[in-house]
DNA sequence: CCTATATGTAATATATAAAGTTATATAAAT
DNA sequence: ATTTATATAACTTTATATATTACATATAGG
């Protein structure tokens, strides 16, 4: 049995999965075609709770909005040209680009008890990083890479 | 039973431990103290085999070298100051920083259909932009950040 | 106001990859 | 020769992302 101080990050396919049925509802928006969770679980293939509990996130996040009962489904709350790409990984994805810390290192060796200060002010850089590149791109830049 | 096209990229501890065991055979090399995989293992806290496999990697790449039997050990092939981050991410991490892809898309759904190519385009871009910033960070300067 | 349809979410199960462990071969110092 | 260390293959364990099931709640439309 172990454990880690900070969780280790695993970069899921929530990000992609996201940006897949924001665009989704974008060109469902603008052609009045209506989209739920399960339209969307089709395209993605997967399950429709999975596509629900991604969207819970996203309207926490304030990016959509959705509607109950018959002929209820999900839209976009912003204009695509105003929602970048770091709106939605920090709306879904919790955790760092890159993982903090491991396993408890040995704080009796002088590197393992100063390793994870070390490495923190290191994957900050990087994060911030990220997090500048993301904000660069806004779905409107996303959309345009689709052929219609 | 489901299967991913590309393999999720799960960020792992690799990294870190790389340049906690690259910091420790800096520090090593400069006092002429031995450091071997076990005593490596001790201050990472982990088996000895997990480091041995990592300082493979980081052999292949180069940036290590190692002695057998006896007074045997592993030691730096660099100066601190000709090393940077991405080369010691690139040799033990296979792959992105953020995965291109997930689940299999139907590509009955227009947006299904091109998601991947559009994804693939982005994370391009977010790769890179991680590389540089991982580029532009020695390992002597990681180094400055311990406190001796 | 009843029924059908959709979201909301908790609880549980499954799959997968990272990390840990065991085992064994090989090399070199003394 | 013996001891010590790397090299690596094979296997096991464990963490956690994702999938699934179940059930509660809201609302459109007859």
């Amino acid at each position: 049995m172990y454990h880690y101080i900070l969780h280790i990050m695993k970069a899921s396919s929530q990000f992609s999965v996201s940006i897949h049925i924001m665009s989704m509802l974008y060109f469902s928006g603008k052609s009045n075609l209506e989209v739920n969770s399960e339209a969307m679980a089709g395209s993605v293939n997967t399950h429709s709770v999975v596509i629900r509990r991604l969207l819970g996130k996203l309207k926490k996040a304030g990016l959509v909005a959705s509607k109950r009962g018959p002929k209820g489904g999900f839209y976009l709350l912003k204009e695509p040209e105003d929602l970048n790409l770091w709106q939605i990984y920090r709306a879904v994805e919790g955790t760092r680009i890159i993982n903090s810390s491991y396993r408890e290192p040995n704080i009796d060796c002088p590197v393992g008890k100063n390793i994870q200060s070390v490495l923190e002010k290191i994957y900050i850089q990087v994060d911030l990083a990220v997090e500048e590149k993301l904000k660069s791109i806004s779905l409107s830049q996303v959309l345009e890479g689709f052929p219609f």
